[in-house]
DNA sequence: GCGAACTGTCTAATTGGCCG
DNA sequence: CGGCCAATTAGACAGTTCGC
């Protein structure tokens, strides 16, 4: 069940599925399955990986929960056949709490009274009565041969309907048939709730919204549903078309209606078909699917933007590095100064300070006279500014410098996004105890620069703050993906070990927060690793820890050649033979492409199968020992003229980067303080369901402003190839 | 090689806050 | 004022490593 399941989802063998299920339950890291064992799983990838992962997990969630489910309905009496066969047929675990809900709860639903009443037997006759005005006789006298006290015709007719429609609305047919109608022509609808508009000013857009279900877009059903949660929207769902005049759809006439008593299947008389689909439809199939609609439309909202917020995030750490380069960073400010910082080619801090280069002060001569200085004693090539407030004075400021005092640099803006979380953080405080706090964001500008990934690390995800509506989603979920997310790119990317930071090194499959702290230890008091085989002598690292992490852990002058590639220490037996018969060294396999390709064609015969995949894999791993999958690194230019928006004019042609991709367009820094939006239908020439398949974060782009607004500080831009 | 200890994760319970 | 939901924390358990 569980393996077929995954098997077709995924489209793999079920040895596969077996295999992955195993790993997954032996604390195997998906890092390692993607790079490892790539003959195991016909290739997946880590994000094929991270989603069979949360769909395996999933569907054990919801076995147990039915298990469970199911146990506890055994218990109790009068449950209907039609509801255990849904709760064995259901896929989603909303539904399956949807569907146990009313027998969770301690009271009774209406049906289940009614039941204790006695009254299914007088439901059973008015099921099977042609005319609905006959209904209150049939009650009448059904009453008067009983003894029931306190208990009314009119009740009695009531609680007969509830029984009814209780079974009705478990009906298989007319459940897919409502949930198909409603998904396909269904208006979702969005009210101001009464008497709140002043407070929902921010969903002025929702007061009075409609739009197809089917053709709503995330973002604004996150916002409905967010102004939902915050009791100031009214959600609905409603069928406007194909409807009788009462309002039940057309398309239930064709479902069958028949209830099933003791061990027959009765169908009702067809003259009363419509009252009873009228009234189940209005009592409970309209509310039922509409709340299963509004979860899954949930769900999905959120899981897109979990996937926006991911991407942005992946996006930003796999942004190019400027590698080893001295670099001067420069945290812009008004009133408080320039924060300035200059590292050397390996990151160490050579100074820091602050300069009055900006008003109001405007010492410029002093500020030159400072970072001039700097400049030159280090041979700064780059002055990198942050993009926050001031972020064009200040560099205009380096411009103009540059300029002045001809040295041979190069100014540039970006992103400072998370610096001053980082600055504030117990990391930080821990890595520069006796450096300002201010001070700080500037050093870290300064090494993003050199390595956004190994700077990035050492803040938390979410306070880079990437993700559009990234409040509505839950924490914990959000926190997890971003997480494996930066797992993912940490690992593709591999950390050297007698360089990287603890930060850096908690995010290493199989490293931990505490593993990483110990190494860093060992690091300072025994100097560098040497070979990876010393990471079994760090506290908490043993056999099944160093298999995780070994691959991913680069030495780049150890006294194993192999240790500076990603090549598996399993593998290295395999490759001490290959070296041996072939009697080349080692050193001088690695990287060398005549050599590699001499190799594959001379064993690809001996290696079949799945020594044939190993093989492969490091053949390929050896070719390109420092693969790093990150791209080159580029930079824009923004013209020294346009510092603000009132400088812009439509049609003007800049360079621009990209800062933040939503489903609707891209945001532009074109630096003026403004981003510029390019909307979704402007990123490409033809139609594009989503900005990512044309643009990325950080991306360098040219464009053309199409429209501005000054007032709302709007502007349009046009991105031109 | 085995038991102890430690780390990390999962679950359950409690508490606090908010809404009706 | 009471009840419910969510979040946080503590405790238990499982798995891994360490020390003998």
């Amino acid at each position: 069940m569980l393996i077929d399941i995954l098997k077709n989802e995924f489209r793999c063998s079920e040895k596969v599925v077996r295999t992955l299920i195993t790993f997954l339950d032996e604390g195997t890291s998906i890092p390692f399955i993607a790079r490892y064992r790539k003959d195991e799983t016909q290739g997946m990838n880590d994000v094929t990986l991270r989603q069979f992962h949360d769909r395996y997990t999933y569907i054990l969630k919801l076995e147990a929960r039915r298990k469970s489910i199911i146990t506890s309905l055994s218990n109790i009496k009068n449950t209907s056949i039609e509801l255990i066969k849904s709760i064995e047929n259901t896929d989603s675990l909303i539904e399956l709490e949807e569907l146990y809900r009313p027998y969770k709860a301690s009271k009774q639903t209406k049906s289940q009274v009614a039941e204790s009443l006695g009254l299914t037997s007088l439901s059973k006759k008015l099921w099977l009565n042609s005319s609905k005005a006959q209904h209150h006789g049939i009650a009448s006298l059904w009453l008067s041969k009983r003894n029931i006290n306190n208990l009314s015709i009119e009740s009695a007719v009531e609680g007969a309907y509830n029984i009814l429609i209780d079974k009705l609305a478990n009906n298989a047919d007319l459940i897919k048939e409502s949930l198909n109608s409603l998904k396909e022509s269904g208006v979702i609808e969005s009210k101001v709730i009464r008497g709140k508009k002043e407070k929902s000013e921010k969903y002025r857009d929702y007061w009075d919204h409609k739009e197809k279900v089917a053709k709503a877009p995330h973002h604004r059903l996150l916002a409905m549903f967010r102004g939902e949660k915050e009791k100031l929207l009214k959600i609905n769902i409603k069928l406007e078309k194909h409807i009788h005049a009462d309002g039940t759809p057309l398309f239930l006439n064709k479902c069958a209606l028949q209830l099933n008593f003791d061990d027959t299947i009765t169908p009702c008389p067809s003259s009363m078909k419509p009252f009873w689909l009228s009234l189940v439809w209005k009592e409970k199939l309209l509310k039922h699917t509409e709340r299963k609609i509004l979860s899954t439309l949930k769900m999905d909202a959120e899981h897109n933007a979990v996937r926006v917020f991911s991407d942005n995030l992946k996006d930003l750490l796999m942004a190019p590095p400027a590698g080893a380069t001295p670099v001067l960073a420069l945290d812009p400010g008004y009133k408080n100064g320039v924060k300035y910082a200059a590292i050397d080619a390996s990151g160490e801090v050579q100074s820091t300070g602050i300069v009055f280069a900006t008003p109001p002060a405007n010492k410029t001569v002093e500020s030159e006279t400072v970072l001039v200085n700097i400049l030159k004693r280090q041979a700064i090539k780059w002055i990198v500014t942050g993009n926050g407030t001031a972020s064009k004075e200040t560099d205009t400021f380096a411009r103009n410098m540059i300029r002045k005092h001809e040295l041979n640099c190069k100014a540039i803006i970006s992103s400072e996004a998370g610096a001053s979380v980082y600055s504030a953080s117990e990391t930080a405080s821990k890595e520069f105890p006796n450096i300002d706090v201010s001070l700080r964001g500037a050093i870290s500008i300064a090494r993003r620069f050199q390595d956004p990934l190994s700077e990035l690390v050492k803040i938390a995800p979410k306070a880079i703050g990437v993700g559009q509506y990234q409040h509505d989603i839950k924490e914990t979920t959000l926190n997890q993906s971003l997480a494996n997310v930066v797992e993912d790119c940490v690992n593709s990317v591999g950390v050297d070990l007698n360089l990287a930071s603890e930060s850096l090194l908690q995010y290493v499959s199989g490293l931990t927060p505490t593993t990483a702290r110990n190494i860093v230890e060992y690091r300072q008091s025994n100097g560098k690793f040497k070979n990876r085989e010393t990471l079994l002598n760090i506290r908490g690292i043993g056999d099944k820890a160093f298999k995780m992490c070994a691959g991913f852990l680069k030495i780049n002058d150890g006294n194993e050649p192999l240790d500076n590639t990603a090549v598996h220490p399993e593998s290295y037996s395999l490759v001490y033979t290959l070296s041996k018969n072939l009697k080349m060294p080692i050193k001088q396999i690695i990287g060398n492409s005549d050599h590699i390709a001499r190799i594959e064609s001379e064993y690809k015969e001996r290696y079949k199968e799945k020594e044939y995949y190993l093989f492969k894999n490091v053949i390929s791993e050896l070719s390109h020992p420092f693969r790093d999958p990150r791209p080159v690194f580029k930079y824009a230019t923004f013209s020294s003229d346009i510092k603000n928006i009132n400088d812009l004019s439509i049609n003007m042609k800049l360079e621009g980067v990209i800062t933040n991709i939503t489903s609707f367009g891209a945001f532009v820094d074109i630096g003026v303080h403004q981003d510029g939006l390019i909307h979704i239908s402007n990123i490409s020439n033809q139609f594009i369901k989503d900005p990512r398949q044309v643009v990325r974060v950080g991306q360098t782009v040219n464009i053309e402003v199409i429209d501005l607004d000054i007032s709302r500080r709007r502007i349009s831009l046009k991105k031109i190839s």
